[in-house]
DNA sequence: GCCGTTTTCGGCCCGACTGTTTTCAGTCG
């Protein structure tokens, strides 16, 4: 069983302990070990079979065991057992906006409701309304909860979710009395996925403020109103939470609900170990201890804050409760990568395959992000649904680069590629001796997904293996939101790829993000060369290299760990010794 | 269930909002 299966099971460990009505302190100590899991860097056999789980962080005695006989049985009794007390519609339930583990615990106990269907006719009937804590309004909620359950409970990607914010923050700074306004939350820290919006604002007029939020055009419904919280759902089911803060507090209540909430967790920790009490408040003197309140510690921003408590600063990408904290005291933090350190892209596509603009056009939008270089990379022809191209007619695109470039068409170089396909069997698409013609090849699987884990591993290390490979598109082919990515191991791909000098690309695609930024932190300290690649079907689509800029951030990689940071001259150079080396 | 420079028991982050109450529990982040 991997990593992330574990790990599930550790959360559903803790939904049901909580459904059961059992300490939540039990509870949340499988949730913070699933954490632990799925962010372990290293891989997990390792770690059982030199006895280290008890080492990482939250995992003790009887955790340890467990996690052991997932990793080794597949299965684990306890949580059979578990699973099997808890009704089946429980989980469900638990989407219902405003419904928690006591509340469907005590819709069971009292009318033995054990699923949405049932909630529902109850709450038509007026049933609910006779029970201890539950009234009028709670049942309206809950019907209203039901019948946007699916649209309530979707994610969104970042991509999309950012832009919606960035709106509505250039709208509040707008307002006279707006002082501060800020995203927050986990687009902040820029996570692939998004749960709700987080704005955090200091206004002299808070009242104003909530007025202009409750009723911009987009809001459908306002979920609450209060003085320094207000949420509403968006057309389409966005969920956008604004919370007001005094000046004072602005750069506490930033950090506060930009999380994550295991990084908070240790902020705390690390101010109480100070006698110190850290909060969206503030940080002051401990409560309880002299003067609670009446010596706060002013900030004027998230650098000093960090530095009051004697950490470096910690970018906000890298805010998830792993080690960020630990790295942090000691003051030696990487400078990471920025949006400006990146020269060029390689894994484009033009309307030779199933781009949206010409090599031309794709060029000039190189010039206009100021890049002095952009590869062309189009489908092979096995990607038939993409129009891939065969031999011959990536020979025509190749004579047309070179034309471009001698013309100087474009400020930008044209660099001469091609996405090949991965067959089945490892080997590649396109015929050897043209491979050779190429600048550099990227090479992606794009069928026969259902492969199981160790034959997806080989097919791709044998491509990984073959002299002409240069980079790695799109590692797990997984659609964020949409589709799972194919069974493969990574760890071991990453491996392969250190050996053969092959670099691994993030796709930035805001849907694929793949390599995924979990893997990055460990595999960069092995030696493994990152790309990041916009994957560009049209001119616009260049601009999600900022999204790859996000995983890389979140990866801990900095400029140097990126291939595509290098001038021009470096690059040309690199290729072509490579290509001499490898024989490719 | 985990954890320990207040160590092997008794904590475990903490506050806003809502809806239910009449001082608070549950949910959410």
């Amino acid at each position: 069983m991997d990593k992330q299966q574990i790990a599930e099971i550790l959360e559903n460990i803790q939904v049901f302990l909580e459904l059961k009505g059992e300490n939540v302190f039990r509870a949340r100590a499988y949730q913070r070990a699933a954490r632990t899991i799925e962010g372990l860097e290293e891989d997990l056999g390792e770690v059982i079979k030199e006895g280290r789980l008890t080492d990482l962080p939250g995992i003790g005695k009887d955790l340890a065991q467990k996690i052991e006989t997932l990793y080794n049985d597949k299965r684990l009794p306890f949580y059979e057992e578990l699973k099997a007390s808890i009704p089946g519609g429980f989980l469900e339930l638990l989407e219902i906006p405003g419904l928690g583990p006591k509340k469907i615990k005590a819709v069971y106990d009292a009318l033995g409701i054990k699923s949405v269907t049932a909630l529902e006719k109850a709450c038509k009937e007026g049933k609910l309304e006779a029970l201890v804590g539950f009234g009028k309004k709670t049942e309206e909620n809950i019907l209203r909860g039901i019948a946007h359950l699916a649209e309530y409970s979707k994610r969104h990607l970042w991509w999309e979710a950012n832009e919606i914010a960035e709106e509505i923050v250039k709208g509040l700074k707008r307002i006279k009395s707006v002082t501060h306004a800020e995203v927050a939350g986990s687009i902040r820290r820029k996570r692939e996925t998004i749960g709700d919006i987080d704005l955090i604002v200091a206004a002299k007029n808070g009242a104003h403020v909530m007025d202009w939020f409750t009723s911009i055009p987009e809001v459908e419904e306002v979920i609450g109103k209060g003085e320094t919280k207000s949420t509403v759902r968006l057309k389409g089911g966005m969920q956008v939470d604004l919370r007001l803060v005094s000046e004072d507090q602005f750069y506490f209540a930033l950090h506060h609900f930009t999380g994550s909430k295991e990084h908070n967790v240790m902020m705390r920790q690390k101010a109480l170990a100070m006698d110190l009490s850290l909060s969206e408040w503030g940080l002051g003197p401990e409560k309880g201890k002299a003067g609670h309140l009446a010596d706060k510690i002013k900030v004027k921003s998230e650098e000093e804050l960090f530095k009051v408590l004697g950490l470096k600063y910690i970018p906000a990408e890298l805010r998830e409760g792993l080690d960020e904290v630990t790295v942090a005291e000691k003051g030696k933090f990487p400078k990471l990568i920025e949006e400006d350190d990146i020269r060029g892209v390689f894994h484009n596509h033009t309307t030779a395959s199933d781009g949206r603009n010409t090599l031309e056009e794709m060029a000039r939008g190189a010039d206009e992000m100021g890049w002095e270089y952009i590869g062309i990379s189009d489908h092979s022809k096995s990607s038939f649904q993409a129009g891939g191209l065969d031999e011959e007619q990536l020979h025509k695109e190749l004579l047309k680069i070179q034309k471009h470039n001698e013309k100087k068409l474009s400020k930008s170089y044209v660099f001469t590629g091609v996405e090949c396909d991965i067959l089945k069997n490892g080997e590649l698409d396109l015929k050897d001796s043209f491979l050779k013609e190429l600048d550099y090849v990227v090479v992606s699987i794009h069928s026969v997904f259902n492969l199981d884990e160790k034959e997806m591993t080989k097919r791709m290390i044998k491509a990984i293996e073959h002299p002409s490979a240069t980079i790695i598109g799109h590692v797990t082919g997984r659609l964020l939101l949409q589709r799972e990515g194919y069974k493969i191991d990574v760890l071991k791909v990453i491996d392969a790829a250190i050996a053969n000098e092959v670099m691994m690309e993030i796709n930035a695609n805001p849907r694929r993000l793949d390599m995924d930024w979990r893997y990055w932190k460990k595999a960069a300290e092995k030696g493994l060369m990152c790309v990041i690649n916009p994957d560009a079907h049209n001119v616009k689509g260049l601009g999600y290299y900022k999204a790859g800029i996000n995983v890389a951030r979140k990866g801990w990689l900095t400029k140097e760990n990126v291939f595509n940071t290098r001038g021009l001259k470096e690059v040309k150079k690199y290729l072509f010794d490579l290509k001499k080396r490898k024989g490719g």
